[in-house]
DNA sequence: TATTATTTTTTCGACAAAAGCGAAATTAAT
DNA sequence: ATTAATTTCGCTTTTGTCGAAAAAATAATA
């Protein structure tokens, strides 16, 4: 991919930060994606992608306050950008159209 | 990926061959991402995913008879399998159920 | 009718980017 | 100090990507 192309993991953690809205922090984020899509990932691969979806400008961030729970670092929040919501509509549209494409005889049942 | 997740990329090729349907090799694929996808890709890439795509079981192939044209090899033709056409379904499903999960204040306009 | 060109298509070899993991580092409350 | 919740680091495997070489089929030609 020529680093603006959308990962196939990347454009899930998008749509999942997505879900969350004001909640989407890396925990979370691998439990809702391990509920949803029924496929188990660290904690560690999250944040992986987190990073690169910033840095690709698909995602901003920022620290939330303390929580008054026992320990922890604070949670890094992230919300979509503009950008990235238009780069998973555009992928969203691209795969529609391959859809309609395939002729009824191509699957069978 | 585990060597069962469909790539980016592999996803749309694997979704363009059950486009073409009776008529997909090589070029044609090309030709059609191009168009569909507006991105441009070379035929090696192409290539190179339908291998993958094939020993990972989602693709089945076979040599056409040779054609009354000019010259070249025999096209490989390509068709999705059942399994294939599961995997595509698969993240089909995904995806929208993600979709359908985002909250109308996330996504501005 | 052999032999050589030309054309269309696939295969090979190499490298960059994305996916994925375990363990270390941070930081906030007990 | 200790403990718990999170994020950051370093590293390996899988995908994505390309240019160039190899094949194989027809056309030209001697």
């Amino acid at each position: 991919m020529k680093g603006t192309q959308l990962g196939e993991l990347e454009e899930i953690v998008l749509l999942v930060v997505a879900n969350l809205y004001d909640n989407a922090y890396g925990l979370l984020i691998k439990l809702e994606i391990e509920e949803k899509c029924n496929r188990s990932i660290t904690i560690s691969t999250v944040h992986n992608v987190l990073q690169r979806l910033a840095d690709k400008g698909f995602l901003d961030s920022r620290y939330s306050d303390p929580t008054p729970e026992r320990g922890g670092k604070r949670k890094l929040l992230f919300t979509v950008t503009k950008s990235g919501q238009q780069a998973l509509e555009k992928s969203r549209d691209i795969r529609a159209t391959l859809w309609s494409g395939i002729p009824k005889v191509a699957f069978d049942k």
